[in-house]
DNA sequence: ACAAATATATACCAATCGGTATATATGTAG
DNA sequence: CTACATATATACCGATTGGTATATATTTGT
């Protein structure tokens, strides 16, 4: 790892956690500067403009959440346990080293809707994929005899992020976690319709 | 209705959309200058500063939706026809004159709760708001008979409102409206669970 | 250890930011 | 219709925005 590797990570490691709580538009290279400690120079010597640190601090906070789900689901057999990870991860997300500012997705999500193609696109992609490792497990566990036959696969993985989501936003913005455990346990319970 | 006042409704209506769509750091004064057709001095004689326009906006965009719920529980009898009404009008957002960019409580919560205290507390008072108008309705429903005694109305209520914020996030993401349709189904399912 | 390449800092740029004092136009009450 | 109050526009402010050209350190391969 060269120096400019080394020091393009450490900008991003610096910066992410800005960018998942000020936002893009909220975050501004003095908040950059003063993160990292590093002048202005620097970072464009090592980034072409904002965007494109934006752009990898996105995928910084994205590879962070599934560094954490993914060691978890390791630790089990059961299809049904790997699912329940989610409830778990995301339960209990500010003791893990989950990002700060809560789920880079649903931040982003909600932020470049509207105004950043390209933001939108990787949140959009990261939707795509997180659906798809859910339908994959469902299906799994259709095939092993863990889950039965009439599930639409699709539709639960769909349900579950949307449950997630929209409990982390409630929770984070009346700072009851107790909201965040009772939408978790409906979750849990979809989980385990699936027999 | 006096002319200070028209001009004031005049404002936040043209101004509501921009800081639903853009955000509240997004949206500049230049992009209220022009949407409204008017001057800085026109709209600080108005307002007291951006703040005080941009939390009159959230107001008028929760009214906006507020309204629109209202009108259709007012057209059922039955309480799962009126709680269904959110299924309805959620699904559907984009042909009734919802506001522009989405849920604004939804917006509001993801870009203010790590940088706006101030509007972080009128979109959690929202929550709370619409938790408490759920409760209500499922209680009623309990007591009227129509729903069966062990529900668990808080909870239900949360996993609603997650849900149908999940799901408008996800659709607005990524562009597919059959997404938000799936997850609203599961909505339904939970109320007609409710017996 | 030395030269070439690379990384970082300094100093600057125009544009835009939110905000305001003051002048002018407009609405309103008598 | 007039006089006063209110609403709107003009012209400005300092601060901050994202970005860059250039000079200076610092790595890096030899």
């Amino acid at each position: 790892m060269s120096k400019a590797e080394k020091t393009k990570q450490f900008i991003l490691e610096k910066t992410a956690p800005i960018f998942n709580t000020k936002g893009y538009a909220g975050t501004s290279l003095t908040d950059m500067t003063e993160a990292t400690g590093l002048t202005k120079g620097s970072i464009y010597g090592n980034f072409e403009n904002k965007d494109e640190v934006a752009l990898a601090a996105f995928d910084y906070n994205l590879t962070k959440v599934g560094k954490i789900i993914k060691r978890e689901m390791d630790k089990h057999e059961l299809i049904k346990d790997k699912l329940l990870v989610y409830v778990r991860v995301y339960e209990d997300y500010m003791n893990l080293d989950f990002p700060k500012g809560g789920c880079p997705i649903l931040n982003t999500a909600i932020e470049a809707d509207d105004t950043h193609p390209e933001l939108k696109k990787r949140a959009a992609d990261a939707i795509y994929n997180w659906k798809k490792i859910i339908m994959k497990l469902i299906e799994r566990g259709i095939a092993t005899g863990e889950f039965h036959k009439n599930t639409d696969a699709g539709q639960l993985a769909l349900g579950m992020i949307a449950a997630i989501e929209g409990g982390i936003m409630v929770a984070k913005i009346t700072g009851k976690q107790g909201y965040l455990t009772g939408v978790m346990q409906l979750v849990e319970r979809m989980i385990n319709d699936l027999k």
